[in-house]
RNA sequence: GGUCUGAUGGCCGAGUGGCUAGGCAGAGGUCUGCAAAACCUCGUACAGCGGUUCGAAUCCGCUUCAGACCUCCA
């Protein structure tokens, strides 16, 4: 197996990958919160661990990649004192919580579909699963690192951190911590502020709420992530995925939760990825900056100068290392969308382009660049830099500056085949439109034959007339040397 | 305040010691009946100040600025 290497923010540096099980990768990522609308935030990690999802396969791996639905547990505020997010939602649209849940479930599902993201091996919903978490909960108050409060069971922080090292995963030590935290004001049930809940006894209004050996309530945020990886990818796994913004405290959490319980490290790789700003500052729910997907797909929001199709959004991810932040602007998309647009049209071009008795350039050089590139931590901007070297080989090849051999014409499309689509992921919008390409295609070749009559009889005027008319519906005309060519606009 | 990350040309964004990243926008040119498309050429980019080095965008120090996390967030 190639051997490649991924940064691991556990050890903050980039480590070469070795799974557990030789051909086998288990890999775990946090998904969305189902009480809204999926928003360009979302975007960025689903189509990053899509990249290594696709990536690891088209290795050879055998990946099990599981990502999971939070649809209770996830309280506002004050991590163990606020409303749950679904529970509010639904209160406020007067709806039961599973309403809200499989609601925006199936719009995070179809975004994802647009955005070109795989379905992952296992979704697992964290209100399917509350017997899990009963039973792990049980054991870490079993291994004692946990304490029964007034119904709710809150982990042992200080009791933890004398046996191992709680802040590990985000580089902060207790004092720190406890110097750094929030009293909050009013009763409360936990020994100490930075203890966490991982089951809460339910309120009277709280109405998502399951039997225990504690109380009638629900399980803590952090707890569902423990209990499902567990679950479906063994005590020990070997990628645990996620946004930035969920080191501290939530992945910090599960690392706690699954050493106290297990009494060992469950995932060996954390990979984070970074943030999508806007002018500077985190897109984000909560400061209310987020544009959603279906916004972008429609142009429908104020700062949208247009709209941008998903693979558009999924090219201009692409663009920028999953580790960097990347800055959100009408210019930034659009350049996007330019971009791909040049690259889908270069792949159509090597299409056409006719086989010759030798090459001038060596096509084994796209695959040995765009492989190096992904092998060194997903480098996918170099594979699209790589990319676009090539799509002006292909496009001099197309003026006939170039030429290649059929074999060397085959390899380089199995290569731009299996980076551009098997890996990045993107597909070619308009040739999949293009069904209506297939329609028309029969008229606009016989007006194009008319105007080539007209051309040759140095008949400008109904030349110019028909090429103006096609544009005017859509389809542009582009002269060739020996012919033309036309496309949808 | 604590912890961490970053500052690259008009814009987005790679690059971690010496070799043109790439895309978008812009300028000039080739081709063309004209256009479009494509191709060619161009821009003396690495926050500032010191240091290490034959050589630094890249390593070290300081300064300035920005961001993330420390409440929920992908």
């Amino acid at each position: 197996m190639k051997t490649i290497t991924l940064y691991n923010t556990l050890t903050r540096r980039k480590e070469t990958f070795e799974p557990i099980n030789e051909e086998h990768v288990g890999m775990y990522v946090c998904g969305p919160t189902v009480y809204g609308d999926p928003h360009l935030g979302h975007a960025r990690p689903a189509v990053t661990f899509d990249l290594l999802f696709r990536y690891l396969q088209s290795l050879g791996y055998k990946v099990r990649y599981v990502r999971n639905i939070t649809d209770v547990g996830h309280l506002e505020h004050d991590a163990d004192e606020g409303e749950d997010k679904i529970a509010k939602k639904a209160r406020l649209e007067q709806l039961e919580p599973m309403e809200i849940a499989h609601y925006y479930t199936e719009r995070y599902h179809a975004a994802m579909r647009e955005l070109g993201v795989l379905s992952p091996s296992i979704e697992p919903h964290a209100s399917g699963h509350i017997i899990e978490q009963i039973e792990m909960v049980k054991r870490i108050l079993d291994a004692g690192y946990a304490y029964e409060s007034n119904g709710s069971i809150y982990f042992d922080v200080e009791k933890y951190n004398r046996d191992y090292h709680y802040g590990r995963l985000s580089g902060r030590n207790l004092d720190d911590i406890v110097t750094n935290t929030r009293e909050l004001d009013g009763q409360s049930d936990k020994h100490h502020s930075y203890d966490f809940a991982l089951w809460k006894r339910a309120s009277a209004e709280h109405i998502m709420r399951w039997p225990s050996p504690w109380s009638d309530g629900f399980p803590g945020w952090h707890m569902e992530c423990s209990a499902m990886s567990t679950k479906y990818l063994g005590e020990q796994f070997d990628i645990h995925g996620g946004g930035m913004d969920l080191m501290f405290p939530h992945h910090e959490c599960e690392i706690a939760q699954s050493t106290a319980a297990l009494g060992k490290d469950s995932a060996r790789y954390w990979v984070h990825n970074n943030m999508i700003t806007i002018n500077g500052q985190k897109m984000g729910k909560s400061l209310g900056n987020f544009i959603t997907l279906e916004q972008l797909f429609t142009g429908n929001h104020p700062i949208l100068a247009q709209a941008y199709t998903p693979m558009t959004i999924r090219f201009f991810v692409l663009q920028a290392h999953y580790r960097s932040t990347l800055d959100f602007s009408n210019e930034a998309l659009q350049a996007a969308e330019k971009g791909l647009d040049r690259l889908m049209k270069g792949i159509e071009a090597l299409a056409k382009i006719k086989p010759a008795d030798h090459s001038t350039a060596d096509v084994t050089e796209l695959e040995r660049r765009c492989s190096e590139a992904m092998a060194d931590d997903l480098n996918s901007p170099m594979v699209i830099s790589a990319l676009f070297d090539w799509v002006r080989i292909i496009n001099q090849a197309a003026e006939g500056q170039q030429t290649f051999t059929a074999e060397d014409l085959a390899t380089l499309k199995a290569t731009i085949d299996l980076y551009v689509f098997n890996i990045l992921g993107l597909r070619n919008e308009k040739a999949a439109e293009g069904g209506g390409k297939d329609i028309v295609s029969p008229l606009v070749e016989m007006l194009l034959t008319m105007r080539m009559e007209a051309k040759a009889a140095k008949d400008w005027a109904t030349s110019d007339k028909i090429r103006d008319n096609l544009t005017a519906i859509g389809i542009r005309v582009k002269d060739r040397k020996d012919g033309y060519d036309w496309e949808l606009l």
